[in-house]
DNA sequence: ACGTTCATACGATAGGCATCGTAGTACGGC
DNA sequence: GCCGTACTACGATGCCTATCGTATGAACGT
């Protein structure tokens, strides 16, 4: 029990954001989560960041309450965690989670992402 | 180019199922296909038959015209082959085509289901 | 205190989708 | 030729969701 995630962040005195815990998260939730082409990208920035990113870093061709929308639901269904840093949001994806209840499946997809968009882009 | 799966079967005069070619399968549709319980326990099954099962072979706790639908969003988003023999209709995994595109994939999400049904079912 | 920046909430809209039931079509056996 | 089996097509329904714009709130710097 050294490598979880609070499910229940103490709430700094900040607004507070609700996450799942980690025996909440679905995987037909994550599927369902990773299936939108903004998510999935939103995703991919955040993996090869390796750390947290605020919500304005990561440039998206929508408007913003959209984005807002999406990197909601990415944190209700366990993929991404969210706090806040002064008015930033910061976000960062819940790889020990993800990993300790799907092993390898977080990382096939992003490779699979990866691929993909080397097939398609560069040819 | 030995190993594709032939985009447009040779209709054998019987009714046609269209297939995407393995150039036209997208990742995020391919994870939506996925995100759904229904979906994901008929690729399990079929997974672990190793071969093709009729639509039949595969109960489901919903009517046959869902049923229908599942088969279909499955085929066209290319994570299934089907085909017709007599009055039955068969699946298959469509496994060399995601393995070639989407390499540990499927293996991932196969796993992940598993675990996961371990997970809540025993417990 | 004030304005700026970052993100939210809310309402609206349009499209998608999971579900059903009923009626219909294709194939195989009698 | 007729019937049963297996699946489909179609239409309906209700929910979910991706998108937007506008108005609001929270924190920071001056």
């Amino acid at each position: 029990m050294s490598t979880d995630t609070p499910a229940a962040e103490p709430v700094s005195g900040a607004r507070s954001l609700p996450h799942p815990g980690r025996e909440e998260i679905r995987l037909a939730q994550v599927l369902h989560a990773l299936a939108d082409p903004m998510r999935l990208r939103i995703v991919c920035v955040l993996a090869a960041a390796e750390g947290e990113l605020s919500c304005a870093d990561i440039e998206l061709p929508v408007s913003k309450s959209t984005c807002t929308h999406h990197f909601r639901v990415l944190r209700e269904h366990g993929v991404i965690q969210q706090f806040y840093r002064g008015t930033a949001k910061m976000n960062g994806l819940r790889r020990a989670d993800l990993e300790a209840l799907f092993p390898g499946l977080i990382d096939g997809v992003l490779r699979a992402a990866g691929l993909q968009e080397r097939r398609l882009g560069e040819r």
